[in-house]
This record gives structure tokens, C-alpha cells and sequence, in this order.
DNA sequence: GTCACCAATGAAAGATATTTTCGTTTCGGT
DNA sequence: ACCGAAACGAAAATATCTTTCATTGGTGAC
């Protein structure tokens, strides 16, 4: 039988090496080089088997066997798992430490963990400063609103967009609108108890600014979601939702970052918005979600 | 406040129980107990033979080999290494980091925390996940194409226009296209030499897939973004880039994990492309940052 | 409904790895 | 040189893992 698994790994890493050098004499010579073997590269170590252990260490099977035993395990098999939680630990324990810029050099696989980490830093800020008072004061009003007007242009085009697909499909009535006339002549129709919100991460991008102000003078609820929160855009806004800016590189311009802080913003107004909506707005997702499935092909098992 | 990178990036268990995730809907009903198991308790499965865990899971030796073969490992025998790596990871001092789902009730400072959170984890699922020698040729295939078609419906249609964007911010010829009609009808156009690339979370949208068949057809160099790496879709496709997929709950449909994910794998081509190609995507981007500048009136400080 | 078919599954045979046994070798002491 | 005890490895015995194959159960065609 295997040995308790808490036994083989609740001895440190580092205690193998000194369990070694503690043993070592009372070892007869085979055993100390199959000993050093397995102190010398743990991870090399275990990816052997017995026999492979025994030959190169010019020994026997019988030998890694008995040696397995004086550190203590039931056998080689045990030994071996071991190694390999020793393995996994020092693999980890270098750190990743992700500092530098991504470089036009880097590899392809540099690139991914890098841009992860980025955006993971992202959304840790965003979360860190926003504003629960204002998310709140904004969800109510989505939940409450007759209808919802979202503006939003280029990259925050895309976002406006996002929010207004969660929202019809909870049953909300939203319109993204990324052309600035027709999203006037919208904004025109707003009334209070109704809602508009721009997107722009600049928070000075005049052709959103405009249908928020329309609205605002509409007397709608506004809200803005922007990365400056002293920029003209809050001047119409009775809410300000922040996002955060990151550092950008040439590699990773502002849009990457302030979109990830935008959609987490958004993500946040959608579930606020579906928790308090949450008897309509629960059939209506259970709804759509089944629509859905009907367009598609039922897939291989 | 910052986390801290290890504690993002470890979740040890994040990895393989992504992968179990992701593997999961191709699995059959006993393997899927297996795996369940396995991603459940690593510690614990670390000492179990196979037939201890075919005991266990109430299946058959036979089972267990399958799964581990199908989480990509070369037998049963590895498998369990790495389980005993993974426990051995979070055996030293990881925080378990086990966040229950949103619910109903929470508060909305507790929504900001839990979807910036599971929003990380799905990064750090699908950083972990993507596999960077198909990134790499879909980069190649980006960086020398004549034009770029890029396919996408519904939530993913973003994604779409997302990359669209980026890719003509650096000089690249790139179109999508959410309308399947239209899609074919310029997919037909594509050949040797270009690009297409369909992304779809399900890889079963029949509207996404039909386009790529005929790019494909056609002899375009296709890539799919998908979260099924075993779904129709990737049927068509030259290089499969997978999307993790993270459970979803009631207040969190997939289409909000699924796309930052596929938001990240976006970005990642962005990026592989603008390196390939600095020397005309590096003006490029100078360029459009300058022309956006100028549409924006000069804000305060 | 019934049939044919295919995927899923586990029992058991087969292959591999580990452990034990046991005989040979080595070495120190007389 | 000879003895005895410890060290060691070859090979048998056992445990574990892998593969094969027949059975099962479900699914779609007719």
C-alpha cells in the first residue's frame, strides 16, 4: 500500500537533502549514489523508473529500493511521487516576476503571460477603485429605467455594445448608438426615469460627450464610464463609474487596458442590474440561453 | 491594491481543473466522474493505483487510463505525478481561494470583488491553456496575409470587430463579419495567402462555421477561437486557439468568461502580429493615436 | 415499434514497473 | 588462505498499469 499522503508531502522540500547528507553514513556506496542522485535532480529523478534510477547509478534495482526505504519511504513508488511534489515546488517557487514590458523580441509565449498578467493588474485596479456607491446609484437606476441609451465610439463602441446585449437580454430595453448624430437625435427622446450612459476613456471624446449632455439636459439619469473622473464628460453626469489606466506600452496601447477595465465595469452594472431584476430577469436569460441552443448544431457528445 | 502575481498566477489546481473544464464536454459520463475526482482531490488521488481510483469513481481501470489520456497525459502513471506535483503545490501555503458564486443577495461591493476575480481566473486559465505553437502560426499566418476575414456572432461578434479594429489600427487589411450571408459571400473571395478566423465559444454555430468551411475550401489559411477544441468548427480550421471555459452560473452566463477570454487570445494576436510587422505597425499605431488625439478636445490637467 | 449500428464501458489478458528473494561477491579479520 | 557478515545484483514474484475485446446501452433509421 501507498503511504499517507500527508506524510509524503508534509516534509519540506528542502529536508530531503539534509535527510540525505543525515543518512548518508550510515549508506553503504551504492546507496550514497543513488542518494546524491536523487538530492542532485529531484526532478530529473523523477521521471525515472526503478530500472532507469538503477542504471544510472551503475546499481541495481534492489539498491534504489532499499534506499528509497532508509529515507523513510514505503518503497520507490512513494519516493518517486515525492520527487516529483518536490519538482513542482521549486518550479514554482521561481518566481514568474513579470516586470519588463512586452518587448518586440519576446516570444510568442512570453506575450501570453505578460498580456494575462496585464490584464489581470487591470481588472485588480479597476475593482480596487471603483466606486460601490455610484455602481450602486447606477444600477438602480438601470434597473429602474423605462429605457437605456449607451454611447460609445471606436474600441468603447464595442463595450456600449456589450452592456446593451447583456441588458436586452434580461429583458431591458438598450440601445448602443456609436453614431453621434443619430445618438443626438436619440437622446432627444430621453426623459427622466429614463438612462444614458458614455463610455470613453479619455472622457473628453466630444462626439459621446454630446448625446450625454442632450440627455442630461433631458432630464435622464446619466451616467459615465471613463478612466479620467476630472474630465468634461462627468460635468453631465449624475454618476461616474471609473475605470482604471494602466501604464501603456507601445506594444499595448490604452484601448487593450481600458477596455478590460471597461467591460469589468459593465459585467458589474449587468449582474447589479440582473440581482435586482432578478424575477423577470432570471426566465429572461433562461430564455435566451435556450433560444440559443437551437442554433446550434448539436455537438459531438 | 495589487495582488500579488504568484497568488494570481498560482492557483495550481486553476490549471488542471481549467483543463478539466475545458475537456469536460467531450468526455463521457464515467470519465467525466473520473476527472471530477481528479480536479476535486489531486492530494487525494496522488495515492490512489488506478484501481483505487477506478474503485472510487465506480468505473473501470480502463476509464481512468482513457482520462488521462485525454488530459494529455501519456498514462495513467503521469498523471499521477503531476497530481502529486499539484498537491504538493498547494500543500505549501496557497490560499485555497475558493469563492463561492455570486448570489442574489450579495452586496454590490462583494459583486465588484467576485467578478474581477473569477474575470482573473479565467485569464489565468486561458493563458495557461493556449497553446503557443498554434499561436504562433496563426500570428505568421496574420502578419503575411493579403486580407483577414474574421467571423464572429452574437457576443463573440465583438470579439470580432475587436480584433478587426486593432488589426487595421496597424495597417492590416481586416473585415468582420456578422451577417452569414455576407460572410460567405466574401469568404468566397479569400485565397492562399489569407486569413480567416472564426470565433465562436460553443464551436457549433453553424452561422460562424459555414464561412470558414468555404474560406477553408477555398484555401485561406483558417484559425478558430473556440472553447471546444473538439467542436465542428476547428473541422475547418488549420490552427485552433482554445478559450477556457469557466463554469458559468446563473448570474454569470458564459458569454461574459468566454469572451474576455477570447478578448485575451485577441489581444495575444495583436500583439504576435504588431511584433511580426513593427517596422510599418509601430508608425501605424503613432499615426492613429495622433489622428484620435486630435478628436478629442484637450482635457484638463 | 424494431432493427442495426456505434459509442461507451468494464473484465480480463497482457505488458511494465516495483518489490522480494536469494545466491554471489566483496571485504575485513584472523 | 579461510571464514563470516555485509553488500550487492539477477531474477523471480508481485503489484501496477495498459491494452484488448466482448458486452452493454443508447440512438437514429426505417
Amino acid at each position: 500500500m501507498t503511504q499517507d499522503v500527508k506524510e509524503i508531502f508534509g516534509s519540506p522540500g528542502g529536508s530531503l537533502a539534509a535527510k540525505v547528507r543525515t543518512l548518508a553514513p550510515s549508506m553503504t556506496r551504492s546507496m550514497q549514489r543513488v542518494a546524491e542522485a536523487v538530492a542532485g535532480d529531484p526532478a530529473g529523478c523523477a521521471a525515472l523508473t526503478v530500472t532507469g534510477l538503477a542504471e544510472l547509478t551503475g546499481t541495481s534495482e534492489a539498491t534504489v529500493v532499499r534506499t528509497a526505504r532508509l529515507l523513510g519511504y514505503p518503497g520507490y513508488r512513494d519516493l518517486r511521487l515525492a520527487l516529483a511534489g518536490l519538482a513542482a515546488q521549486q518550479q514554482s517557487g521561481r518566481a514568474p516576476a513579470i516586470t519588463t514590458d512586452i518587448a518586440v523580441d519576446d516570444p510568442i509565449a512570453d506575450v501570453v503571460t505578460k498580456l494575462a498578467y496585464e490584464e489581470q493588474q487591470t481588472l485588480a485596479d479597476t475593482a480596487a477603485g471603483l466606486d460601490t456607491a455610484q455602481l450602486g446609484a447606477a444600477v438602480t437606476a438601470l434597473a429602474g429605467a423605462r429605457r437605456t441609451d449607451v454611447y460609445g465610439i471606436g474600441a468603447s463602441g464595442l463595450v456600449a455594445q456589450d452592456l446593451t446585449q447583456k441588458l436586452l437580454r434580461i429583458g431591458l430595453i438598450a440601445h448602443a448608438h456609436s453614431d453621434p448624430h443619430l445618438a443626438v437625435t436619440n437622446a432627444v427622446q430621453l426623459r427622466a426615469g429614463d438612462v444614458a450612459i458614455a463610455i470613453t476613456h479619455s472622457g473628453s471624446t466630444g462626439d459621446v460627450i454630446e448625446p450625454l449632455r442632450v440627455a442630461f439636459e433631458h432630464g435622464a439619469t446619466t451616467v459615465a464610464i471613463t478612466g479620467r473622473p476630472d474630465s468634461p464628460v462627468t460635468q453631465y453626469a449624475d454618476h461616474v463609474l471609473t475605470t482604471s489606466t494602466s501604464r501603456e506600452t507601445e506594444l499595448r496601447p490604452a484601448a487593450m487596458s481600458s477596455r478590460t477595465s471597461q467591460l469589468l465595469v459593465v459585467d458589474c452594472l449587468f449582474v447589479g442590474v440582473a440581482q435586482r431584476t432578478y424575477e423577470s430577469a432570471a426566465p429572461a436569460l433562461a430564455a435566451s440561453y435556450e433560444a440559443l441552443a437551437h442554433r446550434h448544431r448539436s455537438s459531438p457528445r
